[in-house]
DNA sequence: AATACAATCAACCGCATCTCC
DNA sequence: TGGAGATGCGGTTGATTGTAT
């Protein structure tokens, strides 16, 4: 007999959560926080597995959800980690603001995968079609990345030493989720050698000049690939928001409002947690989001 | 208008890893 | 140190919606 999931075996809800569910699990982790998410069903009053209700509510429910289409930018982003990544929706979804890794996923077996072999290209490796794989991640960047871009540069330790150089404490007053310090990017020419960076996190690490075959677009004051996504400009950014963020950031002020209100259009109040209203020209890197790449 | 097919996306499954005892 | 439970992740499924015939 095969093998039943959680649900199953303690003859739980399944399919489709229904509006009365998705009131019940947001009134819960609007008052108390997820906390424990296999005590979350029993305190949310709801029959299904925790398991359920953590997807539920990251895929669905979270406040920060942008949804709606992705835009070019957003598709570009997409192709450039994956073609670094590989399969790894989550680390992929964590460089895009508002998006889910089962957001980022499907739109990728859907659309992106398609729309690549149409260009004759492979969306596994990143190659031309004809071309046969050789190794995985060398191959995968020549495929979007020039040579130069490639090249190895200094060592692990200067890189540190650049990255030190970076490092800014955060504002008193800047929401930092649990961070306690950014890597500062100022704007127009990349700040710091990406290509250093690259080298000390395996090669595989784009140069901040790096314009990807298919994107060809680089805005000024974007050193790194992501911060295209960020506020459009002078805003602040953190990376890997979705995993730094709790319940606490988006109930306990006016950004849960905007966010619930005008779930699923774009607009500026999605990075409401993000823009302190600073004129700082600098935009602000997660540190946890740049070690994601080491 | 009815049907078939394709595309999309929410949800599930199972495995790997982490954490706690 | 090992086991159990919790959590996170990637792959897959299946229901729903859209489009073509």
């Amino acid at each position: 007999m095969a093998k039943q999931s959680c649900c199953h075996k303690k003859r739980l809800r399944r399919g489709l959560w229904s509006p009365e569910e998705d009131e019940k699990l947001m009134n819960h982790i609007a008052k108390y926080g997820h906390g424990s998410w296999s005590s979350v069903p029993k305190l949310a009053g709801l029959e299904r597995c925790g398991k359920s209700c953590r997807l539920r509510w990251i895929n669905y429910l979270r406040p920060d959800l942008k949804r709606g289409t992705f835009s070019q930018e957003e598709e570009d982003l997409i192709i450039h980690l994956h073609s670094m990544l590989g399969n790894k929706w989550s680390q992929i979804a964590s460089q895009l603001p508002g998006r889910t890794d089962n957001e980022v996923k499907n739109f990728w077996n859907s659309y992106i995968k398609k729309k690549l072999r149409e260009r004759g290209i492979d969306p596994a490796t990143h190659k031309p079609l004809t071309e046969a794989p050789t190794s995985p991640t060398t191959t995968a960047c020549r495929a979007v990345f020039s040579d130069a871009e490639l090249n190895p540069t200094p060592t692990p330790a200067q890189v540190e030493q650049m990255l030190e150089g970076l490092k800014m404490p955060l504002d008193e007053d800047w929401p930092n989720n649990g961070m306690s310090e950014c890597y500062q990017v100022p704007p127009g020419p990349c700040a710091f050698d990406m290509g250093a960076l690259q080298q000390h996190c395996g090669g595989a690490f784009p140069s901040a000049s790096s314009s990807s075959t298919l994107t060809g677009q680089q805005s000024p004051g974007a050193s790194l690939p992501w911060l295209e996504l960020g506020p459009t400009d002078g805003g602040h950014y953190a990376g890997a928001l979705g995993d730094e963020l709790r319940w606490s950031d988006y109930f306990d002020g006016a950004c849960f409002q905007a966010t619930t209100t005008l779930q699923g259009a774009q607009q500026q109040g999605q990075y409401c947690a993000y823009d302190t209203g600073k004129d700082d020209d600098a935009a602000q890197l997660d540190v946890h989001g740049l070690s994601n790449w080491c």
